[in-house]
DNA sequence: TCACCCATGTAACTGGTTACATGATTAC
DNA sequence: GTAATCATGTAACCAGTTACATGGGTGA
């Protein structure tokens, strides 16, 4: 089974959406894709080439006045293609996040319940931070009310991260309660 | 800032757990830490060797009768405290997942949003199916009330697996909702 | 002056998977 | 006979990060 490389789509994506360079893709990815995709200029540049040769896009160099040369993707016919029959293609498996705090979680039988419970804290801190980072995008989109339409599906993925978020929010919750239930501490 | 390798602390947390080969932990993770780590034997056997050779675990060679040999390891001094110092240190970050799903999603704006809707109720059928193992294995750790105590903190991963994925199936019937609107069909 | 934005790119490295090799025993 | 379980290991590969290099413009 060939291993699965999901960057090429993403950026034919964001070059159909109008981003037309590699760094207004790393923009576009930081500010708006970020809690479910990440990528590297080490990542970007390399894989537009590769596009590039393969002929699913096309590069135009363009030189810019008081500004660094750049060049320009477009999307050829049989990049369109290629994304199409991306999209069309089912999930084959739910990604499992590896998950470096229920790691620790799993092995802290012989901690302490109270300082573990104060770790769980700590997260759901963190937790709390990133549903507020999510809600005050929220807003900025429905504030511009202009493209309600254009960000619909830019809502969905938004959505699926602030419902997630809240739930870790009240696992944390539970399970500091049980932690720290009376009748179980040593 | 060094990169997090996780890995040889999983292993550890193994060891300490009565875990003593390397097949054994594999099959332990594969079994109970799926759904938050994985692990292959690529990775395993050069990072046990990895580990004899810091000094964290000892290797001994244990030859079975009708089975092939084996290699048992325990944990030493230094490497109880690496671990100690490993659970203690808070996590700088939560892990964000990168998730081919919503990005897909996201760049489905062009698509029908029937055969959209379609596979969002595919992934949902996949969630579903997580949820109901969960479920399962739930079962069996409450039917087997011996170590109702012991199994604590795997309850509590299990949970946190159950919820996210609860929230997961909530936030697809939601998106459902939305992309078969009848007034938002074009 | 110093930091930050724009803009592209490469080399070295790390973490991890896959495929392969070996070989005995047990259950159908 | 053939598949599964037990058991260890390596080599090739792939995806992705980090650090570095270059260099002009803008604003405090």
């Amino acid at each position: 089974m060939s291993r699965k490389n999901n960057t090429p789509y993403a950026l034919l994506g964001l070059i159909t959406a109008g981003y037309r360079t590699g760094y207004d893709m790393k923009q576009m990815i930081d500010r708006s894709l970020n809690h479910f995709w990440k990528i590297s200029y080490g990542q970007i540049y390399p894989s537009l080439k590769h596009l590039t040769e393969t002929g699913w896009v096309t590069a135009e160099a363009s030189a810019q006045e008081n500004k660094p040369d750049k060049k320009e993707y477009r999307i050829t016919k049989e990049g369109q293609e290629a994304l199409q029959t991306w999209l069309e293609e089912p999930i084959k498996e739910i990604a499992a996040e590896k998950n470096e705090f229920l790691l620790k979680i799993f092995f802290s039988k012989q901690q302490d319940r109270l300082s573990t419970a104060e770790k769980v804290r700590e997260y759901q801190q963190k937790l709390k931070e990133r549903y507020d980072a999510y809600r005050a995008i929220e807003q900025s989109i429905i504030a511009c009310k202009d493209n309600s339409r254009d960000s619909e599906y830019w809502f969905f993925t938004l959505d699926y991260g602030k419902r997630s978020t809240r739930a870790g929010i009240e696992w944390c919750e539970a399970t500091i309660s049980r932690l720290t239930n009376r009748e179980d501490l040593d």
